[in-house]
DNA sequence: CTGTTAGCGCTTTCAC
DNA sequence: GTGAAAGCGCTAACAG
């Protein structure tokens, strides 16, 4: 009692052609008379038939889904990534495979090796590192990978972002204008190169453009949670911070509220700038002011540069970097 | 120049045994002798074989890959579900493939069928509405469907919910409670059952118990963004709505806002209840008072069944209701 | 416990 | 413009 499924065999046999005939009619081949191509597109409108991927995929070497890991749905940064992704790859007739990852090197080369058992097309990761055995697995199959808001420092697979350093940069460079000296830096982990490097170094260049002196106090690394912001507000008043550029949303909103709910007026007392312009800085009052990354173009550039890697287009440039702007907004002076 | 891909006959021929005993051996088929065994797990780690998905998909008519229609993964509600629905997938050893539908009814009954034709063993929606066409898609293929956080008011497919009537009875009982005759009820189109059957029978059995009449111009239908909130928070006081239960987290966030901004004090001068409890709730000042969905459970239980029914289990239950609470937090007296 | 043999449903030469 | 036939890489009887 299986799924009665039909096939192209039986499409072939009613409309009374061959197989190959049908493939080509389903597969717009130019190579069929009209007559028959109508024929047959009647007989497969009649019987409702359905091509077989799985099938197609076997006999074609080609899938059109690509995989795509991601840290954690959930977080809004990537979500946006996200849908860029999906609506290119649907522009594209693609599907996509999401794996979430919780940025868990264990499970990020075990998703990835699923995805390559089945056969994806090609693969977009996000995660802020790449460890060695991921970079491994990358060069060792042959299936094209791009990386979205997430960059490796070596190139070797194509990625799509911002100038994090620049944008940090200027983040801080606007709370010097504001005549801040404490200025701390709030990121995940430096170990991801994103952070440790980029973002890092742009705020080393700005401190010492203004002549201010690094203090290991005022930078802090954490996780990229809401509830953390608490702990983390703590640590910022003792180390005397009185402005801070925060390297993700949410713990930048857990931040923001810490501070309101122990009477710190912001931006009066406290100024803040973070960093990826979700939803969520308009939502907040103050609302915050943000480098304003374009979250939809990072990963629908990175898919369609995906494509055209599955495609084995020439490429011009591997690795992509988008403009980005700072919005001041409620948290700035 | 192919990926050189390295088949089960290659490690057949390898390991000096036959296809099958090696399929035994990849399919964990305890019917094979340990020492076989070993000798190709062995040529199976040197030649790093990787089993060919697509292959089995085709030979077995299983593919281990579930479609998720999502409106957009974006939205919170949502993608806190996904989230759900990734983990036990992935538990069960199933991946997702996640396609966007922005409850486009076009765009569903379209990416069901790429999802069929992709031979996913199972679909899980989301959604608010089931459309006649969708129904008759999701009747005709005999993959299995499970529905979560939307309703299916002829129950045909599993779902997995909470009472949406009786947590907006109870949101608005509260309300009041607390003193309100004039509440309203925000939600998306009353053409989806969830709204237009259950939230609004909720609302209006909490208004008979209160003895207080229905008030149309205290009905809102809108879409759930947060930017119409500033409209909707107009139309809201122009009703004279003192306080107002809304079916959406990000909505509900921009009337609090809009609130907010004309100077309007809450919870003093309007009360809020939201429906959702995603992370949002938390992240306002004050913090929103809400029904609390067990999101990421309602996703993972609605995948748990999907695995029964792709299992062909006897289920007890195809539609399964979750408990909710409700949070009163800070935007109620 | 292991091997042989058909397919799974489709694409893709290669002829005609 | 169309058909025949050989796979794609694997699973699943069926023998032995």
């Amino acid at each position: 009692m299986d799924k009665q499924t039909i096939t192209i065999y039986d499409v072939a046999r009613e409309a009374g052609v061959s197989m190959a005939t049908v493939s080509r009619v389903v597969n717009g081949n130019p190579n069929v008379k009209p007559t028959t191509r109508k024929k047959v597109l009647d007989v497969i409108d009649r019987l409702d038939y359905r091509p077989n991927a799985v099938a197609r995929g076997l006999a074609s070497k080609k899938t059109t889904t690509v995989g795509v890991i991601i840290p954690d749905v959930t977080n809004l940064y990537f979500s946006s990534l996200a849908r860029g992704i999906d609506d290119i790859a649907t522009m594209y007739k693609y599907n996509i495979i999401l794996a979430n990852s919780d940025e868990n090197e264990q499970k990020e080369v075990q998703v990835l090796n699923t995805l390559l058992a089945k056969q994806v097309d090609g693969v977009i990761f996000m995660g802020n590192k790449i460890t060695e055995e991921l970079r491994a697995e990358f060069s060792r199959s042959r299936t094209p990978v791009v990386l979205a808001g997430t960059v490796d420092p070596d190139e070797q697979v194509g990625s799509v972002n911002i100038d994090y350093e620049t944008a940090t940069e200027d983040s801080v460079d606007i709370l010097v204008g504001n005549g801040h000296r404490k200025i701390a830096f709030v990121s995940e982990s430096h170990d991801e190169p994103i952070n440790g490097q980029y973002r890092l170094n742009g705020y080393k260049k700005a401190l010492e453009k203004a002549a201010i002196s690094y203090d290991d106090d005022l930078v802090l690394q954490s996780e990229y949670t809401y509830k953390v912001g608490e702990a983390v507000f703590e640590q910022l008043k003792k180390a005397g911070a009185t402005a801070a550029v925060v390297a993700d949303d949410e713990l930048a909103v857990g931040i923001l509220n810490a501070a309101l709910d122990r009477g710190v007026s912001i931006p009066e007392d406290f100024e803040l700038i973070t960093s990826n312009n979700s939803k969520l800085t308009a939502m907040t009052r103050p609302q915050m002011s943000t480098v304003v990354q374009p979250l939809y173009d990072i990963g629908a550039v990175a898919m369609r540069l995906l494509t055209k890697l599955m495609n084995k287009e020439e490429i011009d440039e591997k690795t992509v970097k988008l403009p980005y702007t700072i919005d001041a907004k409620g948290t700035t002076k």
